[in-house]
DNA sequence: TTGAAAGCGCTAACAC
DNA sequence: GTGTTAGCGCTTTCAA
């Protein structure tokens, strides 16, 4: 690789002097500016970032750690973030930690290691202590999920409003016995989607059974199919079902397509996110719409500046939480109706 | 940030026991090993990989240049390879190019400059000079795309073949008014897709019409949405229809599905690729599946193999093909007829 | 078994 | 406007 001496050797000058050349320092001439970029595009230099940082330069790169990009929540936010990090000059490491504590720390070491600008993680439910301690160490800034001891910085949904409102979609089309299918309530968003859901059926006095409530692994397909098949199994089997995550949506919905269950005459049905093909499947899934998109552009531009800014100055406690939405479609109906009310 | 200087200060030691005691060096006594580690648990040493890599130390990171991650192609390669990597070691860098040749080469340019041990590239249509000059200095390899100045290491589809069985499944079926939609033929890609379509048409001596090839970006939904408007409106309209690219299957299906056409009754239609949604779609979709995870995970494997071995050890030409299949769903059916044929 | 010192590529303080 | 030099954190001779 070509470095600076080698330049300055080939232009006979001194190191500082191409040093000054490529940093554009206004004490160089024009004349030897040119001279150096030349020669240095002629051979191909590139500037040694680890050499820079060790000059106390920081690093370029920010951590996304997340438990797997496969999930479409993940997918965008690793988009989102990846185009606002470039254009403000950053670099994205990317880092899945399978939603297991123990990888998320050997990848939270990695990237200490790399000594990365900052980090942006949606962390596992309980992050390993010393997961906890060197983050103390990077910047941060957690999505989507939440955990206290990461700190105060978060960027978010309001998971309980979210659920609440699906559930009272639900509620208000005559519905009495709701099930959930969802995450499980360790996780910060798990328990807030209970939450709301558990909350809506309080606010209409609908009766509570826990065997309407399927909580399971949140990135596992198979527990919304599985979940699906113990629901509608039961003697007193629900008439509608919520779901609080995207990867049970996918199983549950695939679980109906190929059970042949009718939607909604037989079953109403409310999903989580906006896979692609929601929309195609079935009668058209009634959804939940939940703006991450703008919540990782947000989180992206917000990191960025605090990163740029001096340390200690934006550190403050910060959280942003975004409503989601539900999109209507032909999934859901009156209990025991044949066709769906819009 | 803790340093061995640090931590030889606070056991009065020198900074190369220190160094050593880290390393595990067998000339450095068990007990002194012991009281260095401890320390460094305690202060929360994390080595400092740039200063590391400037002792010559290669560094640990793998750049994963893609289009897009949204595209489910390349999310399924950016978790496979993150998986394989991480498992050897190495850490995953994410850089999207958009399609653009220039981002392309900024991305690289940042790559280069963390000297990053290899690049893992899905290339644009035609590279930058100065990408191709930048990529002669760092090992890399080519996935599914394959641009003959990146060199001649690649793993990929085998695309001809697969375009060619899914219309020939079509030319079974008895069309004889085959239309094709997909990416541009600039890139190696489209241009193999193309030609299987085609040869497939002259090996069955079917009519080939300019009008029914519709070709465009290849991560646009819209032009898969515009062509499938478009194809229809024709006063020759095909009958069948073969698709080239993940996200124009996606609009083009989206299309379909908003326009009311009646699949297979009145279009065939052969997909490409695997989405979420697919199966639920219509009558069911028709697709070409390709074994897309096994050829992200083999490259992987490839690829540390030959950045921890000997340089030009194995750098000589390396390619590896793998075939699509048709799966079979309810999307396609002899023209004209009511009923799928299965 | 341990320590001292050099040097990786770069920048910045201090000459001239 | 340019050169000299020191030092970032680490590994690796060379000494002891």
């Amino acid at each position: 690789m070509v470095t600076t001496k080698d330049l300055a050797e080939r232009l006979q000058l001194s190191v500082s002097t191409v040093g000054r050349a490529l940093a554009d320092d206004r004490r160089i001439s024009e004349q030897t500016k040119v001279r150096v970029r030349e020669a240095a595009a002629e051979m191909g230099y590139v500037g040694n970032l680890a050499a820079r940082m060790m000059r106390g330069a920081s690093s370029n790169v920010v951590g996304l750690v997340i438990p797997d990009i496969r999930n479409s929540f993940f997918v965008t936010i690793a988009h989102e973030l990846s185009s606002v990090m470039v254009a403000q000059g950053y670099q994205l490491m990317l880092a899945e930690t399978n939603d297991d504590r123990t990888t998320e720390l050997r990848q939270l070491r990695e990237l200490a290691a790399s000594r990365v600008a900052g980090i942006v993680i949606v962390p596992t439910s309980r992050p390993h202590g010393d997961s906890v301690k060197l983050l103390q160490g990077i910047p941060h800034v957690q999505l989507l999920r939440k955990h206290p001891s990461l700190g105060t910085q978060w960027f978010g949904l309001d998971d309980r409003q979210a659920l609440r409102e699906a559930t009272g979609h639900l509620v208000e089309r005559g519905h009495t016995r709701i099930a959930y299918v969802g995450g499980p309530a360790e996780r910060s968003t798990g328990a807030q989607r209970l939450e709301g859901y558990h909350q809506s059926l309080r606010d209409a006095g609908l009766p509570q059974r826990a065997d309407w409530v399927e909580l399971g692994p949140p990135s596992s397909v198979e527990h919304g199919r599985d979940a699906l098949r113990r629901l509608l199994e039961l003697p007193q089997a629900p008439t509608a079902v919520v779901l609080g995550a995207v990867q049970h949506t996918v199983g549950a919905v695939d679980e109906l397509f190929r059970g042949g269950v009718k939607v909604p005459q037989e079953l109403s049905v409310v999903g989580f996110g906006d896979e692609t093909g929601f929309s195609w499947w079935g009668p058209g899934l009634t959804t939940i719409h939940l703006p991450i998109r703008e919540i990782a552009a947000s989180c992206g531009l917000w990191f960025v500046r605090r990163l740029s800014s001096r340390p200690g100055d934006d550190d403050g406690a910060f959280a942003s939480v975004s409503p989601g939405s539900v999109v209507f479609r032909g999934s859901t109906a009156p209990p025991g109706r044949s066709r769906p009310a819009r």
